[in-house]
This record gives C-alpha cells, sequence and structure tokens, in this order.
DNA sequence: CCATTAACCGCCCGATCGGTCGGTAAATCA
DNA sequence: TGATTTACCGACCGATCGGGCGGTTAATGG
C-alpha cells in the first residue's frame, strides 16, 4: 500500500496524485484506504521515514568507526549509493520533498543534519591529508551527494548491480575522470 | 511575470501554485493574469525554454569547436555550471519537470539529447586517452552532471562567484577529492 | 476628437480534491 | 453461537482550482 502510493507519488508528482489514484491502483475505494491510514500527509511520513532511517544508520557507522575520516567518508558514499539503489523510490521521494508543509520540513532537517555529517568527514579528511584542502568542504560534499543523489534519475537495476555503481561513484569521487 | 511564476514553481511546487498566487504576487488579478498568458502550462513552457535555450548553446559550442574532445568536456561543464548559477530559478524549474503533460514531456526530451550529447563526448574523450576508459562512459556523464546539476539544490550568490563554482566542478570532476 | 486596442476587473462555472459519515459484510474470538 | 472488531463501501461536503465571460477604464493613433 506504501509502495503503490510512493510509485505514484514519483510517476505524477505527491500534488498531482489524488487518494482516488492511489485507491484505484490497490483495488480498493478511497474510504477503504482512508480506514488504513490517516490521510495522505501520513503516506509521505512513512515514506520518507523510510529512506531516512536507511541514510541515518549509513551516516551513524560512519561516525561510530575508529577508521580515518578518509575510509570513512569513502565507506559512506559507498553505502549511501548503495541505499540509493536499494530503497530508490523512497529516496526519490524524499530528495523531492521541499519543506512546504510541517511533516515536509521535518525531513528536509533530517536531511540537512546527513549533510553535516558529510561535510565535517570531508574537513576531517582534509585535515588527514586524505582530500585535497583546496576546496571548500561544504561544496565539495554537496557536489560529491550532488554525483551520489543523481542516482534516482536515472538507476535502473539494469544498468548495473548496485555494489558496481558504488564502486564507480567513490572511484570518480576521489579520482575523478583524468586517466591516471 | 515570468520570473514571478518560475519565483512560486520553485518555492511551493508548480502544482501546488495557483494562478491566483502568481496574480496576488504580481498585484493583479487572476483576470488579467489570463490577459497575458494563454494558460498556466505556458508559463512553464517559456520557463524551460529559457533554460534549454542556454543549455543548449553550450552544447552547440562543444559539438561545434574544433578542440579535442577532452578540453571541450570540460569547457560544457563550466558552462553548465555558469548556465545553471545565472539562470538557477529557470532550470530548477526544468530539472524537476518530469514529463506529465505533452509540454513537460517535450523539455524532457531536449533535456535527454543534451544527455547523449555529454555521454558521446565522454566517448570521445576516452577514445583520446584524455579520460580514463573503465568507467561507463554514459554512468560518468549522468554522474559527473549530477555533480553539475546539484547546484539546483544549493547554489546561492553568497556561496561564491559562478566562475569558482565552475572551477571547483570541473577540477573535481577531473581530479576527484584525494590529494596529488 | 473619435475609434480602436490593450490592460484590467468582478463574477461565475464545472471539475476535482482531501476527507467524513453511516452503514454493511466478513473475520475473529469468547 | 453470539458479540465484537476489522475491512470495506457509496454518498456526500466544503474548499480550491484552471479557466471563461461581459464589461469598464486607459492608452494610442488617425
Amino acid at each position: 500500500m506504501l509502495t503503490a502510493a510512493v510509485r505514484l507519488f514519483n510517476t505524477h508528482g505527491y500534488d498531482a496524485t489524488s487518494m482516488f489514484d492511489i485507491a484505484e491502483s490497490l483495488g480498493i475505494t478511497k474510504s477503504t484506504l482512508y480506514h488504513h491510514v490517516s490521510g495522505k500527509e501520513q503516506l509521505l511520513t512513512m515514506a520518507v521515514d523510510r529512506a531516512l532511517g536507511a541514510l541515518e544508520e549509513a551516516a551513524r557507522e560512519a561516525l561510530d568507526s575508529p577508521d580515518p575520516a578518509t575510509v570513512r567518508l569513502r565507506r559512506l558514499i559507498r553505502r549511501s549509493v548503495l541505499v540509493l539503489a536499494e530503497r530508490l523510490e523512497f529516496v526519490t521521494l524524499l530528495l523531492r520533498v521541499h519543506g512546504n508543509t510541517a511533516a515536509e520540513q521535518q525531513a528536509v532537517d533530517r536531511r540537512r543534519a546527513f549533510d553535516r555529517i558529510v561535510t565535517d568527514l570531508v574537513k576531517q579528511a582534509q585535515a588527514e591529508g586524505g582530500v585535497r584542502a583546496d576546496v571548500d568542504a561544504a561544496t565539495a560534499a554537496r557536489l560529491i551527494f550532488g554525483m551520489v543523489n543523481s542516482l534516482i534519475e536515472w538507476y535502473k537495476p539494469d544498468r548495473g548491480a548496485p555494489e558496481s555503481i558504488a564502486d564507480t561513484v567513490s572511484d570518480l569521487a576521489f579520482d575523478g575522470l583524468r586517466t591516471h
């Protein structure tokens, strides 16, 4: 039921998807749908929670590990790609949310907390000497995760296994396009 | 008038923005707004045209130049960042469009044509030996422009001059995070 | 100065939306 | 078996939306 809603939200947009559409895609009526969920916003909340939960666990791992920041950053990038690939539809919805309601604002705040963790990790990696120090840490963090997050625009299971995509992304993030 | 509409589309979402909202933000009535534009969809079409026009001109430059593909690719990345920064609101709207109407579908098609040009450029650069050949060209193109396109999520004029952001992006794209 | 055009407005319409309510059939449990 | 809960439905409501219509004022040009 949640997955059906998320699929419709992603293909037609959250606002453009009516509760009738969701009910119809499930072969039930709108009334029945309301018997199971409290409203449209709850569907959104549950969906973005599922995405944020996985992302936050990956971030927690990166914080708790005793390894150097550079390897923790690389691992967080890889893990994030895997989360994106595995929960593609939920993360897609999350990344399209823009804080127009209270529930959306909360999701945006949690996303920002994630971004802050990444920025701090980049800063530590720079201090360690593992990452070049001539780029602003916040900018680099945003750009690298811009790369990661772009998966929601193009990733499909037949475009490669999540693990191999994760390798490509972290390779490109650390070594760039140039031949070595 | 167009810019007012685009600003509202970006902050509240296209569907969530009513023609009344747009008219109100201009200090006119809905009737007057309809006297100047044929409808809501025309506003969207005009806005994405303004974004696609600039992007397509950058792509044309990259195609017409006699330089090696590697330098043309780098130039296209830089020019794209500049277009994103200068026409941020229009490109933001463009990148959020998902082909739900005929007009939107046309915009998506033109975006895909742009992506194809980038992929071809990466392929040529790989053939030249200027770009590593161990990553799939289409994947690399999508990831690099995922990085570029992420600007719509965070760029503000006070976060640096467009030119310096363009340098950072192309540096990161070609050389990565690693210290050299 | 008069006719035409452009800019503007108030009022209305049909459609759609999120959500509610009263009630029925089916499952569960004592 | 009888009572209670759960799943389900049709009909309805108030609000909002994109858009249209008829008419008025202001500018323009011969």
